[in-house]
Order: C-alpha cells, then structure tokens, then sequence
DNA sequence: GGCGTGACCCCAT
DNA sequence: TATGGGGCCACGC
C-alpha cells in the first residue's frame, strides 16, 4: 500500500491541530494514530514545519517523557509547554499521563 | 532508483 | 536511573 495525496507531514498537522491547550502528545502516537510506525517522519514533518502559530508542534513531546526538540529551541518549546500549565523539571514533564492526549483511539 | 538524514523508540547492560 | 547500540519510516537529493 502507497500513500495516497496527503502526505505523511500534512496528515501529522492535521492530527496536532486537534491537540487542545494544556495537553500533549508524543511522536509515537502520532505514528500510532496514523497506522504506522514512522516516528522519525513524524519528527521529520515537524523539523519541515514551517507554520509554528498555526501548527502545535510544540505539544509533542518523546514517549519517554522527555521534551524532545523544537524548531526554535527546546528552551523555547519548554517555555511554551509552561505557559499551557504543564510542570517541566529537567527536560521531562511531570504527570505525563494526566496531560497527554489521546487522539480518542 | 539508491543512499543519507532526522524534533524517535526500545531493549540490554 | 543512565548510557549505548540497533532498528524503524518517510522525505529529499
């Protein structure tokens, strides 16, 4: 099976847009979501995102619970995490399980 | 049409 | 808990 129209970076944007505030996600469920187990293109997407007010990609974090990276920094990516509510502490975000979002699958 | 790259993930130590 | 090594997939050249 190919991949049809959408490619693989505009169906991650579609799913991050869907990403409300204060919640997050990580690559792998994006992957999950999608039906595959393309994490690296899922960062990849992100890295080649170039509409950061429109795209939340500052909302997917590793699976590990570590921040990850962000296009203008991770400094700025935990900045923005803080600014939804969620609680950073050395790279990682504390209660992962109560901000992380579940794309109802 | 093949090869390298990357905002990753998992397992073994 | 921290580190290292291997594997995974889509994209661009």
């Amino acid at each position: 099976m190919k991949n049809l129209d959408p490619s693989f970076n505009e169906k991650c944007y579609a799913l991050l847009q869907k990403i409300p505030q204060g919640k997050v996600t990580t690559y792998k469920k994006i992957a999950k979501a999608l039906n595959t187990k393309a994490y690296r293109a899922v960062g990849n997407a992100m890295a080649k995102n170039d509409q950061l007010m429109v795209i939340p990609c500052h909302r997917v974090i590793k699976s590990n619970g570590e921040i990850g990276n962000y296009r203008l920094g991770v400094t700025q990516k935990k900045n923005l995490l803080e600014k939804e509510g969620l609680v950073i502490k050395n790279n990682r975000v504390e209660h992962l399980s109560e901000v992380i979002y579940r794309f109802e699958n």
